[in-house]
DNA sequence: CCAATAATTAGACTTAGTCCAGAAAGCTCC
DNA sequence: GGAGCTTTCTGGACTAAGTCTAATTATTGG
């Protein structure tokens, strides 16, 4: 079932290529889309058609994740189950540039005022399976954790699963609070 | 301690009525900050000058709040304690224009993108004071579940107070999770 | 070949946000 | 009543993100 009209000539990972290079050498907020465009040898136009912001390039790995955990969720896989197939199916391939060019992103950059908003965004797909608004953040919180502790972690044989799952598990244990 | 220079003619309260109108008539996409300004009565580049960016109007009773609880908690405040503080001290006149304006605005506007860095910048001044960073999404959402039933609520006499204490005592009881 | 569908492109357009230089309005000290 | 200092207000130029449209191109299916 290809569905008719014309392909697509390039791919997300093409642009988020050329960019990365872009921001490694200019930096982001130096890079314009004009340059994106330029450099993957597409018009400015056609980089709408990939992503409908400058700062999604950053953040395509995340955004492809949360969509197939809200497929699976909103499909009736209970939460914990959908992030762990999603976990497994993960590997350090999938590190979104926004984690990989943290350094040289440095942390005053503009990119990550786009960061929040995915935050949100995994909230909303807790609330899916969680009724409870107030476990909501914490759950969401704690997966994110887990996720950002595995990115950042230079042990390449650490499992996100396990890094999830700990994380997930500490919220069982109730902080001392005045 | 008056400090020297040509004293504001204006204040952020006088752009932010300008604005609500407009935003009513109009819609928030649909004003654009020219619009503000002509019906404030001053020019566009003072705009800027009382707020760094077009949707920030719609939040300055949550981002004085949180530059109060920041202030308190980075001067050594526990963070109950500043939080406690801040809600007596807050009362309806308070709400802020996002909440206040939210049918008008419906769900589905621009405005709301810029909610999430509010909540983002919340956990950060938690984490002033909540070095575990699993806990610091989980009581971060819990201050703004509260904050937002006591907004959202019809009764005029119930308590931010005890809004808030009651979402944050809600932590000590873990959720069933598979 | 024809019709339908979808991608690519150039280019015009709107507007947010930055920047700058100059005018205006207060203050303090003489 | 200045003179000098500081800060605000203003108009205008400028950059770049994001929207929109109309035309072209590539593919599928009849």
């Amino acid at each position: 079932m290809t569905r008719s009209g014309r392909p697509r000539a390039f791919s997300r990972a093409t642009l988020e290529e050329a960019a990365s290079e872009l921001f490694l050498e200019k930096g982001y907020p130096a890079t314009s889309i004009d340059d994106i465009a330029r450099r993957a040898g597409i018009s400015r136009a056609t980089f709408f058609n990939y992503f409908p912001q400058k700062s999604d390039v950053l953040f395509t790995a995340i955004d492809d994740a949360l969509a197939n955990l809200e497929d699976r969720v909103s499909g009736g896989q209970p939460l914990l189950d959908a992030v762990r197939e999603l976990a497994r199916e993960t590997n350090r391939q999938h590190i979104p540039l926004i984690a990989s060019q943290a350094e040289v992103m440095g942390a005053l950059s503009d990119a990550w005022d786009a960061a929040p908003a995915r935050m949100a965004k995994l909230r909303e797909i807790v609330a899916l399976d969680i009724s409870d608004p107030i476990w909501q953040w914490a759950i969401a919180g704690a997966l994110a954790e887990g996720a950002t502790q595995w990115a950042r972690s230079a042990d390449p044989t650490e499992s996100l699963t396990d890094s999830i799952d700990n994380a997930v598990a500490r919220l069982q244990q109730p902080p001392v609070l005045g």
